[in-house]
DNA sequence: CGTCTTTGACCTGCGC
DNA sequence: GCGCAGGTCAAAGACG
């Protein structure tokens, strides 16, 4: 397992931003090898499926640098822009690639959690607390609550209760769209009125929440006709610079590239979440969700809303890939720490379990390329809101 | 004029 | 049955 995210974790780790002047082997994925061996075998260069450090940039030095001074200046000309534009396909063809392989990952990933967890049952059990708060009061309210550990704290017979619940609530929901009511709920720091996730929103209603002197929005995706996808934007009564968006329901349409990554990441939490009758105990043992979810606010069943929902907290700069503390994108000197920090050691357990976590780094690098592609391909739409300086990266369900 | 946001009304589910 | 709270609808207004 361990091997395996330290294996796939290039698809989406910051190496990937480098600009690699002398760009490694061109290596290939295998996702049906074992664990136990590498999944990355060396294969010829001429192959144009490069998941390690994707070099992205125009390596145009030998078409310009080797032409000859007694060429003509426009065939000189014209082989640069024959190369530029091969490059540009060739660049297209990668992000292609990277986009498959990012999703075929992440359901890999979802499946594998969930088959390992099946073998080996008791693992981290008690890595894991359910957090047995009312959901319904509001999203944000149980959010918060997850940051006081004695309110992690609860019994094994409550954990039992709500593990129940929500069984029973499966059962009953057997008919419902897999995805509709599952629910993904991210916290992330943001001065903006709402964090850009690649889609496009419309507001349909707005209400106060009780128990929250900020109103929470109720957004629908407009990007198709009919796409079920709604969301709710609302900032934390306890710490308003923290943002939390709550996703539910599943694109019916495709996502830009910004949106990919990020709605395969989610994909593959709900898919766990949804994953059959059996999903709470897989959900309260997989040793993967322990560490993705730095603050676990596990699936919580509200009897007013029977919703099984995911909190992916992202406010914790300390606990973010050392390679993407201080930046600006994640961070603001000039914001509150935050408010309940882990014992050191937890620190360092969840740090060191998300710098390898390839799911994570997935979501900042879909940030990050909804920054850095987002005028150029869509990403930032029209009548989207722009990422702010200080807000981190959302996801939807997909 | 078309699109989007605002906001009060309405609907639904749940607890008492 | 009633009240409350969450969620949605739809008319009106704002905006480009």
């Amino acid at each position: 397992m361990e091997n395996c995210n330290r294996e796939l974790s290039f698809l989406t780790s910051n190496e990937f931003l480098r600009n690699n002047t002398d760009p490694p082997p061109i290596k290939e994925m295998d996702f049906f090898s074992s664990p136990s061996n590498t999944i990355i075998k060396q294969r010829s260069p001429t192959v144009l499926l490069p998941p390690h450090s994707v070099n992205t940039g125009l390596n145009l030095k030998c078409a310009s640098a080797e032409v000859s001074k007694e060429e003509n200046p426009e065939t000189e000309l014209s082989r640069v822009e024959k190369e530029l534009r091969r490059v540009q396909e060739e660049n297209q063809k990668l992000r292609v690639v990277l986009e498959q392989i990012t999703k075929s990952y992440s359901q890999l990933q979802a499946q594998l959690f969930i088959a390992m967890h099946k073998q080996n049952p008791h693992q981290n059990m008690a890595d894991i607390k359910i957090d047995v708060n009312d959901a319904s009061v509001s999203d944000e309210k149980q959010a918060c609550s997850n940051h006081h550990p004695a309110k992690e704290e609860v019994s094994e017979r409550s954990s039992s209760n709500t593990i129940s619940k929500l069984e029973e609530h499966s059962k009953t929901s057997d008919q419902e769209p897999p995805f509709r009511k599952a629910r993904v709920s991210v916290r992330a720091r943001s001065e903006a009125p709402m964090i850009s996730d690649g889609c496009q929103w419309r507001k349909y209603g707005q209400k106060m929440a009780k128990g929250n002197p900020c109103p929470r929005a109720y957004y629908r995706c407009t990007m198709a006709v009919g796409c079920p996808v709604r969301k709710q934007v609302q900032r934390c009564a306890e710490d308003k610079t923290v943002l939390i968006t709550t996703y539910e329901g599943k694109h019916n349409h495709p996502l830009p590239p910004a949106a990919t990554a990020m709605a395969n990441t989610t994909s593959a939490a709900a898919a766990m979440l949804l994953s059959g009758s059996t999903l709470t105990k897989e959900y309260s043992t997989l040793p993967y969700l322990s560490s993705f979810i730095p603050y676990p606010t596990m699936p919580t069943l509200s009897p007013s809303q029977p919703f099984p929902t995911i909190t992916l907290d992202l406010t914790h700069q300390n606990i973010l890939p050392l390679p993407l503390q201080g930046h600006p994108l994640f961070f603001s000197h000039k914001l509150p720490p935050p408010m309940a920090l882990p014992p050191s050691s937890l620190v360092d357990n969840v740090s060191a379990a998300i710098s390898s976590d390839p799911n994570f780094t997935a979501a900042l690098t879909a940030a990050i390329s909804s920054i850095i592609n987002g005028p150029q391909r869509g990403s930032v739409l029209p009548g989207s809101p722009q990422l702010h300086s200080q807000s981190c990266t959302t996801y939807s369900t997909n």
